[in-house]
DNA sequence: TTTAATGATACTAATATAGTATTATTAAAA
DNA sequence: TTTTAATAATACTATATTAGTATCATTAAA
């Protein structure tokens, strides 16, 4: 059981990268690929994915590339899964089928949210910039 | 993002049928097919697996089926989880990427499975028995 | 020996994940 | 204004996982 899918994994990647590269506002694609060893094309998808997101601001023509629209330090490890895997429900999947059929009153639903809140707000307390200080 | 799959939630449902009818200690596949509407050979599977991995007791033969080996209260839903989906670690996913590459010292690794621990032992609190109560 | 049950194993279908290819669009710079 | 170096959109393919089915073997009670 994965928590964290490869599209995920690349674009936290990819923003550590970028976060890293101070200087320089804008960043190609390219230089990612070449420094972080991913997949172009797929890559190519997820920044225009996390720019419709806007997470990054796209630029596009000569001298274009990428560049953060919410500064890294807000970005939370938890907004990226969003992105890509959609929300941790840790109730849904239960919610969903009938183990539990009493949805509004069930206590085990009740216990699962709460787990699940836990969860979500330790996981948010993880950004880009403290990831890519562990580095 | 589904933290449950399909053969855990068929399993605990056979499973919180299979503790409700306590009287009769041997069940058959038929019989939870037919109350709880699950797919049969797909449930068969699941319980020949769960017999195997020694929840169950199968009984061969003419008035066979299956009956518990561990009593319901000490069926963790952790365990079913397990036992289908393998085990929940949340550090996993991202320790196997170069996310961060630190395998030893890395504080994130350590956050997470922190994080993965509590939510395992929260988890560890749902039994079959808790859970048929709730219904 | 028949019958009513599970066991083992191989197969298929559907869905999700991972990745590629192609063509269009844009904007800087020559 | 044309070239060039970038992203945008979208469709496609390959692989893995999940969900489910089918077949035949085994077992034990009646």
């Amino acid at each position: 059981m994965n928590f964290i899918s490869r599209d995920t994994d690349y674009a936290v990647r990819a923003l550590i990268f970028m976060a890293g590269v101070s200087k320089k506002e804008i960043i190609t694609v390219d230089e990612i690929v070449k420094k972080e060893r991913l997949p172009e094309r797929f890559l190519r998808r997820i920044l225009q994915r996390l720019a419709k997101s806007g997470i990054l601001t796209s630029h596009k023509g000569k001298k274009g590339g990428f560049s953060f629209f919410v500064p890294p330090a807000a970005i939370r490890l938890t907004d990226i899964m969003e992105i890509f895997q959609g929300k941790i429900d840790l109730t849904n999947c239960l919610l969903k089928s009938k183990v539990c059929p009493n949805v509004k009153k069930c206590p085990l639903r009740k216990k699962l949210k709460n787990l699940g809140q836990g969860l979500d707000t330790e996981l948010k307390k993880i950004t880009i910039v403290s990831l890519s200080k562990e580095r």
